[in-house]
RNA sequence: GGUCCAUUCGUCUAGUGGCUAGGACGUCAGGUUUUCAUCCUGGUAACAGGGGUUCGAUUCCCCUAUGGACUACCA
């Protein structure tokens, strides 16, 4: 007993390290609609993987479901990646030498190792209609059981198992609709490890004949990805959850094959903000954040992260803490950080709860980190679609006074809206509260003031207004806010002396008057 | 229903057979500030439940509960 767990270990860690020689993983997204950051996550992870041990990410499409095809979806996948910064090293773009990485392409491969399977007995012909196992699966279900296409009904049910060879063989010539099963055996146990997961055993007997061969020529997932897999040296799968079931039926198939099977990693899913289940775009939508990385403009749209405002920096770090840590307490990490940091084996086993709140916090981290001159070109453009514009030394200026307040670039208008208008109406609480029968005699007192200074700098006028309440005794609270009110319109914003410095003498004197004249009726 | 997987503060998580169970986001309080925000300081808050094993279990085992995935000629 103990002998054959210790030969078994060993033959597990020869295995493991024979993969890590040359470490081939590959994402591969079926083109049916937008990428959801579940995908990215699982994109990312198989990327940190292949760079941290020196190896290859491979980009590979499977399309082999003709029905649900969506136009436009390979090519947003691929801007998606690009966008995050996950970089492919093999796939339809960039070629490589185990292509085409397009499943459709590859339609003539599958064909063969169906057939490879069926000469073995390990597959078999079954012409049943979908019709007909439609109405067997549904009266199962009215008897409270479920139908499971196995050995136990394999010989009630229309195949080259049940039929006589001459039958099965006229009905292949004659054109009739089929598909290839795979013959599941009966009652074995399987063993199998989950670099994250451990060690599984399951029953086949639980197990079904899956369709490898589909009816319309294309090989079903279970078939093309493992093909695929062996064919393109793949050393380490990394998918999702969703995959472990059967992880079993394709542990079978590689013995079938004689091939030796990859290194298995299944990702925990990443569940919804609130409540149960796993993320989905009703929650982005609902409660307005983003669960796509780019815009979707296709079909039904679905807003993404680059398009809201967020930085793919950001984007990929926080996803990469979503189910994985480092077990130190560093939060913050570049691309090559995480590369040099990242395990398989730090992988969490639960799922990962989505937190938008926390997507924006290291938004805001990344952004401090910007330069002014950097986030001023960027606001820029916000600027312009209020219809306002200025140079750029000024919105350098200006940036770095509302920066650290600021998670989004597109929030640096809300912080400054003041600089470009002079305001109209003054916020009433503020008013209630900090314009007081002196405040008109105060600030034109003020204004005269300034309207004598020469150096309109910042500290300038910090040390002219301060010196002039300190020689008059007044109270700093009361002539500041009121200050504010009439140059902000509400008690906001900046370093009063920030302010009126950026705007200028005039502005500054105008807003003074207008705001006198307004709020002292 | 069946099979498989999971379960540490509200959330992301660290961690160990003996610790005051650590950090981050959020939240709350205080401080700084001429305002708001930032920032700083501090607080709040967790080992799902029940049995074992053990001198001792959050940690190891079993059961229960809860959650999730799968159960297509979809991936």
């Amino acid at each position: 007993m103990y002998v054959a767990g210790f030969v078994y270990i060993c033959i597990y860690i020869n295995r493991f390290n024979q993969n890590m020689e040359q470490v081939r993983v590959r994402f591969a997204p079926s083109p049916t609609g937008p990428l959801h950051i579940g995908g990215v996550r699982t994109a990312l992870y198989n990327y940190l993987f292949a760079k941290k041990n020196s190896g290859t990410f491979i980009l590979r499409i499977e399309d082999t479901d003709q029905a649900r095809y969506v136009e436009g979806a390979e090519e947003y996948i691929i801007e998606s990646l690009e966008w995050c910064g996950i970089v492919v090293d093999e796939g339809v773009r960039e070629g490589g030498n185990y292509g085409p990485y397009r499943q459709s392409e590859r339609k003539a491969i599958y064909r063969q190792y169906a057939d490879i399977l069926i000469d073995n007995g390990d597959a078999y012909y079954a012409f049943d209609t979908p019709e007909k196992l439609e109405s067997l699966r549904s009266e199962a279900e009215k008897a409270g059981k479920t139908f499971i296409y196995n050995t136990e009904v394999r010989g009630e049910l229309i195949n080259s198992l049940s039929l006589g060879e001459a039958e099965w063989r006229q009905k292949l010539d004659r054109g009739e609709p089929y598909v290839i099963r795979y013959k599941m055996s009966y009652n074995e146990d399987i063993h199998f490890d989950d670099i994250i997961r451990g060690h599984i055993v399951v029953n086949t007997g639980t197990l079904d004949d899956k369709v490898l061969f589909k009816s319309d020529g294309m090989p079903t997932y279970h078939l093309a990805h493992l093909v695929d897999d062996h064919l393109m040296k793949i050393s380490h799968v990394i998918r999702g959850e969703e995959w472990l079931a059967s992880l079993p039926l394709h542990i079978m198939m590689y013995r079938s094959f004689g091939w030796n099977p990859p290194l298995f990693a299944h990702l925990p899913l990443l569940l919804k903000p609130d409540g149960k289940g796993k993320l989905s775009k009703r929650d982005g939508d609902k409660m307005g954040f983003p669960v796509f990385p780019l815009f979707w403009p296709y079909g039904e749209t679905a807003k993404g992260y680059r398009d809201d405002g967020y930085y793919p920096e950001p984007f990929i770090n926080m996803l990469a803490l979503l189910g994985w840590n480092p077990g130190t307490e560093q939060e913050i990490f570049s691309m090559d950080e995480l590369i040099n940091t990242f395990s398989i084996e730090r992988v969490g086993k639960s799922g990962s709860r989505f937190d938008p709140e926390k997507a924006k916090w290291f938004n805001h981290q990344y952004l401090q980190n910007k330069t002014n001159n950097q986030l001023a070109l960027e606001f820029r453009d916000f600027l312009r679609a209020h219809g306002y514009q200025d140079d750029i030394v000024r919105l350098e200026a200006l940036v770095g006074m509302v920066k650290e307040r600021v998670s989004f670039v597109k929030d640096i208008w809300e912080q400054t809206d003041f600089f470009f208008k002079a305001p109209d109406t003054y916020d009433q609480e503020a008013v209630k509260k900090r314009w007081k029968e002196d405040s008109g005699l105060l600030l034109t007192e003020l204004r005269a003031l300034l309207e004598n200074t020469i150096d309109f700098s910042s500290t300038a006028n910090e040390t002219v207004i301060k010196s002039w309440i300190e020689k008059n005794g007044y109270n700093t609270g009361a002539i500041m806010n009121a200050f504010r009110l009439v140059i902000v319109g509400s008690l906001r914003g900046p370093h009063m002396f920030d302010i009126i410095s950026w705007l200028g003498k005039a502005e500054t004197l105008k807003r003074i008057d207008k705001g006198v004249s307004l709020l002292s009726k």
